[in-house]
Parts: C-alpha cells; structure tokens; sequence
DNA sequence: CGCAGACGCTTGTCTTGACAAGTGTCGTCG
DNA sequence: CGACGACACTTGTCAAGACAAGCGTCTGCG
C-alpha cells in the first residue's frame, strides 16, 4: 500500500547525518559500558561521580542543588534524589542556611574526597582503556569536533557550563 | 586527611582522554535530546524505531527476537517487552514457527512501514538540525574517529553488526 | 504589615532499562 | 525413545530517569 517498491537494502542510511549520529551513539554506549564498569565496583553512577567532582573543585565552599544540576549532564528534577543517594553514604552534607532558608547547600565531605582519591588511579586507567588509542592529535580533533556540533545548541538546552 | 593540599581547581579535566569522553557524553545527551523530542511526538523511543528501521531493511524476510535484539544498541534481555509494545500497536508480527518452536520470528506489518514512510521526512529534518551544520568532510572525519574509537573494543561487547 | 507571586527544592507517579530466575523447545546420547 | 543439557525467549523484581504537582521560603507591592 505504500511506496513498497523502494530500495530496502540499497544503503544502511537514510542520510551522512545519520550515519554520524547513530555511530556517536554506538560510540558513546560503548565507552560507557567501561565506565559503568568500574563505577558499578564503587556502587555509584557515572552521575553521582561527575558530581562529586564538580563538588570537589569547589570545595571547600559549597554549591547549590540546582546548580549542580545544571551542570550535569542530565538536567532535570532528579537531582535531588541522586544527592539522597550521595548524602546516606555521607559522602556529601547538606545544610540550610539561615540567610536564605530557600535554597540547598550542597559540599563535599572528608569521605567523599577520599573516595575520590581512592577511585583516581583506576579512573584514569579506564579512560586509557577508553580512548588512549588515539594520538593526541585525534583526541583533540575530536574534542574540537564535538564542540563544534554543539555550538549551535548550546544556547537551547545544553548550556555546558564546565567550561 | 587525604591528599588535601592537590591543586583543586588548577585544571577541570583529569586527562585529555576524560576530556574528551565528557565531551563525547555531552554531546551525545545533546543531540538525543533533539532525538527525543522528535520520537516522542510519536510515542516512539529511538530504540523502538531503530528495530523498525531494522525490520525494514530485511523485509518481507523477519528477524529473531535474539538477532534483532543484538543489532540494537542495548544489548539485553529487554528486547521482549519493548517488542512487546510495537506489537500491541501493530506495527510488528511475531509468529512461532512450527519448523522450530523455540524461536520467535519477527516481522514488521505494513502499518510499520507506513509509519517509517510518515517520519522520514520529519527525521531527515531532525539529522539536518543535528548535524547538518557539519561539512560533508567534517562529518566523514567524525565518523572515521568514531569508528577507530570503537575498534578496538568492538570485540568485547560493543560487536556491531549494522554494517 | 499582609498577601500574591516567584523561586528552589521535594515528593508522587509512571515509564524505561538492568539483572536474575523461570518456562518451553530442541538436539543428543545412552 | 526417554532423560539431560543447551538454547531462545519470557517473566519477576528492582533501581534509575522523566514529568508534573506540591511544599516551604523569599521578594515586592499595596
């Protein structure tokens, strides 16, 4: 009924940017899988870590809970729930000051940073697994690349601001 | 206690190659995000069409549940119910076949394949948002790194057979 | 001073994906 | 030809993420 007679297996993809999407998704999944790896050994997300970490370079001043969200990568209201999971384990705190009962402060704690320094080595020794195949010319061609596809997005949704 | 008195905030990334896996992260959220908004006006998750899309290419032949499963990007035992969600809409058959009963033959309907033609358009568009800002050498550069990224895990179980 | 609205976070609920155990079917070997 | 193991799929259960509504707190305006 409908236009049966076309090509079905004449190309694998509809267009170049299809094919360059699904490759970065096929790409991503399969460095994650290493990365979910070895933080599943630590009981803990990729997210949970990243946090951390944001909350690391700030210490030993704090951060707020929708700041620290927005600098995750997944935005969203979830942020609150991922931080329970962190503060039962007591590796951060959080505190309400009396200045503005509003918002959340967020900091890291003794714990949480040696945790941290406990996970640096293995860490670094899966992202060398991940990509330290590449030269340092591909690994900063594709940085470069990567960049450059998001340019004109970050100003919808994905405002990075890491960096 | 810990190693306190490191450099906290000298650089954000601990390696080029954590660099430039976040930014891979990133990027990727970035433009599944845009995916998404897409899929979702049709009720449809990019894994769900990705298996339509697969069932298409070997129309009217079918595919097993394990097979189709190992194509997509979530390897996992979960393909039963997303299958499971695409029948109940009608847009694939399953069919036991009596030459060997313990597999489940799948097939998409021509209402699948009219779904396929009724967002090919829209899909084009949304890889055209995504990535058409890239030249057509940027985007074969792109994908020659992505791929020698993957090669020399693609072993392990990142083993794609899309191509 | 009090109230409306905005803000920041929390909670409820649903869908989705992950891991493990269970069910039915087939090949094989005694 | 009957039991055992392997295979393909299904089901159960649980954690994680998405979306929307709710609660407490602050600001501004009459």
């Amino acid at each position: 009924m409908t236009s049966s007679a076309k090509p079905k297996s004449g190309k694998r993809f509809d267009s170049p940017e299809q094919e360059a999407f699904l490759n970065l998704w096929r790409t991503y999944d399969c460095l994650k899988a290493l990365e979910d790896e070895l933080f599943g050994t630590y009981q803990l997300s990729a997210q949970q870590y990243n946090a951390l970490r944001l909350l690391r370079s700030v210490h030993p001043a704090s951060m707020q809970t929708l700041a620290l969200g927005k600098r995750l990568i997944s935005r969203g209201p979830d942020t609150t729930r991922m931080l329970d999971r962190l503060e039962q384990r007591q590796f951060i705190v959080r505190e309400r000051r009396s200045e503005n009962r509003r918002v959340v402060e967020i900091a890291i704690t003794t714990q949480g940073l040696a945790l941290l320094d406990e996970m640096t080595k293995t860490v670094r020794e899966m992202h060398e697994r991940q990509l330290g195949h590449l030269s340092r010319t591909e690994q900063q061609d594709l940085i470069t690349l990567l960049k450059r596809i998001r340019e004109p997005h970050e100003d919808a949704s994905c405002d990075w601001l890491d960096e």
